[in-house]
DNA sequence: GAGCACTGC
């Protein structure tokens, strides 16, 4: 049975002495109080009831709503502001409303922008309940694949994905009169170049004496001097939330492994506490989850009599959807869910039930080296913002409490914020967009975290090799090649092979090659049955390579009628094969509007494969004497991915798409391609790069 | 020789 966890007495935390909340320059508290009710961007609620008064008392009872006045007098005053709000402080669906009433909708569209889809549209759909209008009309959403607005639409909420490419088109952004950034906390590369692009517009505005552009900063508890002081000295106004109290337990001593300490935790808390609380247990990937949840289950088979049973359910972001769905039901009477999370459900995904959270204080992230252009994927401490953001998970329908099996000297020592994603990612993307807007200085834009000149010469260098830059009057700008690149909402290496594949009569399949690399893969892998999966992807595979193989998956889908039993059969995960023809269809659509014509090779592997080698011939791997692989660029040693169809195959000459470092460097989906192809497609950068490689063999 | 955190256009 399990030992003794080791949980120090209670420390009592209540919103106000958790996460830290950086300089308040006003603070607001909540008007009344009672109402329970408390947003939920992440699901689909429908509003308070179908009597507008009954809308109109529970819009009041919101904390926010004493702020109103404030508010909106500091936006006529000033351009900006930063609004800092606990979850429950109706922030979300308020502050838009207010801008509306406020008369700010007149001027031009109020924009509100989310990092994910499903909440910019459960908000839209929300807060059109609220306004008792039809969804579209006064209120609406538009994100990729879904525009659900009008030119009567007043309040959009948007990916903030959605927002930056508006302003490929319009980077003064002429259709807003104000834009709200929410969840700014998370500062995804899309808010971070956001930020610099409405504070450019909102000059630029200012200069050519257009109307202004107002700008709210929305964010949890985290950031708030950064974005203040980025904003030039904004006002902050702090707004309370409706969030339970939540005690905070911290780990006696150290623990060596925290898989046995959750292990052990679990098992506790099951014994101890009503067996309808939930537990929400913080892992770090699949392997891990569904290794943890294998021995939670027999341990559970095990128990001591009147122990109640347990429901173990797995949830990481690969699992299909049917799977990820079973965490929302409730357990059968009497039987305690455990969830097993990655950090999916720190943000995505809300789970109601929830009493107990075991935090492990680990994260599997990803970071970018500029250098080897590797990207890194490791087992990481959490930050102190992810700590606390995993605690809230905790209270949410009422009081709660989060283990953490950590000491409270370990947690002061975690990193104060997560690093912003801009600073750990390839920049090439996000600099092919600011130069598509004619940002006029890319070198020195303004970001509110700069990322290092390394990073962004890495992308600069890269951008070049694809032909999209070139040098005017000192400046970078983007060649008729690079303009067209940015049209497409792909990795810049991507849009560039599809504006080659008309050179090689290819173009339709390389539509649907790039449309399943920029998706989460379709192939489905479930550990248990691999000799199945085996057996039925054998008929798809090509000795050419993965993309081959990947095109004659989605080829018999189609011949078929990719339907959801083929797909099944097929170990084809459903959902994201529709997403694939969706992103196909959309790409085609930019295609057509470019003129290019529209080719096929008819099962011709090879022109496929040529064209890959001309647009990816940065990124190769030449077989070593010794039987293991070097990359041209940077001569660093990799490997074929297990994942690999050439897993086992040992081709002398590849391309791949991606360089990814877990317990060694692998290449993830390879292909075959000849040196001739290469030599052809860039014969200075092969010279450049064999003479280095000679120099470097004469003096190591 | 043996494996993949999470979003988004």
């Amino acid at each position: 049975m399990p030992e003794e966890a080791g949980f120090p007495p209670a420390k009592r935390f209540r919103p106000g002495c958790g996460p830290p909340r950086g300089r308040v320059l006003m603070l607001l508290t909540a008007g009344g109080g009672g109402g329970r009710r408390r947003p939920q961007p992440a699901l689909a609620q429908p509003a308070a009831g179908v009597y507008p008064e009954a809308v109109e008392r529970q819009r009041r009872s919101l904390p926010i709503f004493a702020a109103r006045g404030q508010l909106l007098a500091q936006l006529r005053a000033l351009d900006s502001a930063v609004l800092i709000g606990e979850t429950g402080s109706g922030k979300t669906t308020q502050l838009p409303q207010y801008l509306y009433e406020g008369g700010f909708g007149r001027q031009g569209v109020i924009a509100v922008t989310q990092p994910r889809r499903v909440a910019a549209i459960s908000l839209a759909t929300r807060v059109s309940d609220e306004k008792r209008t039809e969804l579209g009309k006064l209120v609406g959403y538009t994100v990729r694949f879904d525009d659900v607005s009008s030119e009567d639409t007043r309040i959009k909420f948007l990916t903030d994905g959605m927002l930056l490419r508006e302003a490929i088109s319009d980077s003064l952004l002429r259709q807003y009169s104000c834009v709200v950034l929410d969840e700014a906390h998370e500062r995804t590369v899309h808010t971070d170049v956001l930020f610099g692009v409405v504070k450019t517009a909102q000059k630029r505005r200012k200069e050519l004496e257009k109307p202004p552009l107002k700008v709210v900063v929305m964010s949890a508890t985290m950031d708030v001097d950064l974005f203040s002081q980025y904003f030039d000295g904004a006002p902050v106004l702090y707004l309370e939330g409706r969030q339970h109290p939540i005690q905070v337990l911290y780990a006696k001593q150290p623990q060596q492994d925290y898989l046995h300490a959750a292990l052990v935790s679990v098992f506790q808390i099951h014994q101890e506490a009503p067996p309808s609380q939930d537990i929400l247990v913080f892992l770090t990937g699949q392997e891990e989850i569904e290794a943890m949840s294998k021995t939670c289950r027999d341990i559970a088979k095990h128990l001591p009599d009147g122990c109640p049973p347990v429901l173990v359910l797995p949830l990481y972001a690969s699992l299909p959807y049917a799977q990820q769905l079973r965490v929302f039901q409730a357990a059968p009477k009497g039987c305690r869910k455990v969830i097993l999370s990655t950090n999916i459900a720190e943000t995505s995904i809300t789970i109601t039930g929830i009493k107990h959270v075991v935090d492990t204080g680990m994260v599997k992230a990803k970071t970018y080296n500029p250098d080897s252009g590797l990207e890194v994927l490791a087992v990481q401490r959490v930050s102190k913002a992810q700590a606390w953001q995993r605690t809230g998970r905790a209270g949410r329908e009422g009081s709660g409490i989060c283990y953490r099996l950590y000491t409270e000297d370990e947690f002061e020592k975690f990193e104060k914020m997560t690093v912003p994603e801009i600073q750990r990612c390839n920049l090439a993307s996000v600099l092919l967009q600011l130069l598509a807007m004619k940002v006029p200085d890319v070198l020195t834009f303004d970001f509110m975290s700069k990322p290092s000149p390394d990073h962004v010469q890495a992308a600069v260098a890269q951008l070049d090799l694809l032909g999209a830059l070139e040098q005017k009057d000192g400046q970078l700008t983007l060649t008729p090649v690079g303009r067209k690149m940015a049209a497409f909402p792909l990795d810049p290496k991507f849009a560039k092979t599809l504006l080659l594949s008309p050179k090689f009569h290819c173009t339709e399949e390389i539509l649907t090659v790039v449309s399943l690399l920029s998706v989460d893969s379709v192939l489905y892998d479930p550990p248990s049955r691999r000799d199945e999966v085996q057996a039925v992807r054998r008929k798809f595979m090509s000795s050419e390579g993965d993309h081959i193989t990947l095109l004659n998956i989605y080829r018999a889908f189609k011949n078929l009628g990719g339907s959801k039993d083929w797909c099944r059969e097929n170990f084809v995960n459903s959902k994201n094969m529709a997403l694939v023809a969706e992103v196909r269809a959309q790409l085609r659509d930019i295609c057509l509007k470019m003129s290019m014509p529209m080719v096929s090779s008819r099962g011709d592997g090879e022109s496929v494969r040529r064209c890959l080698a001309h647009s990816l011939f940065m990124s190769t791997a030449e077989l070593q004497p010794d039987g293991t692989y070097v990359t041209t660029d940077s001569r660093q040693p990799v490997a074929i991915h297990p994942s690999s169809v050439l897993f086992h195959c040992r081709p002398a000459c590849v391309v791949y798409t991606e360089l990814l470092h877990t317990s060694r460097c692998y290449m993830r989906d390879v292909c075959v391609v000849d040196a001739d192809w290469l030599h052809e497609a860039a014969p200075d950068y092969f010279r450049r790069k064999l003479r280095a490689a000679r120099d470097g063999a004469h003096c190591p």
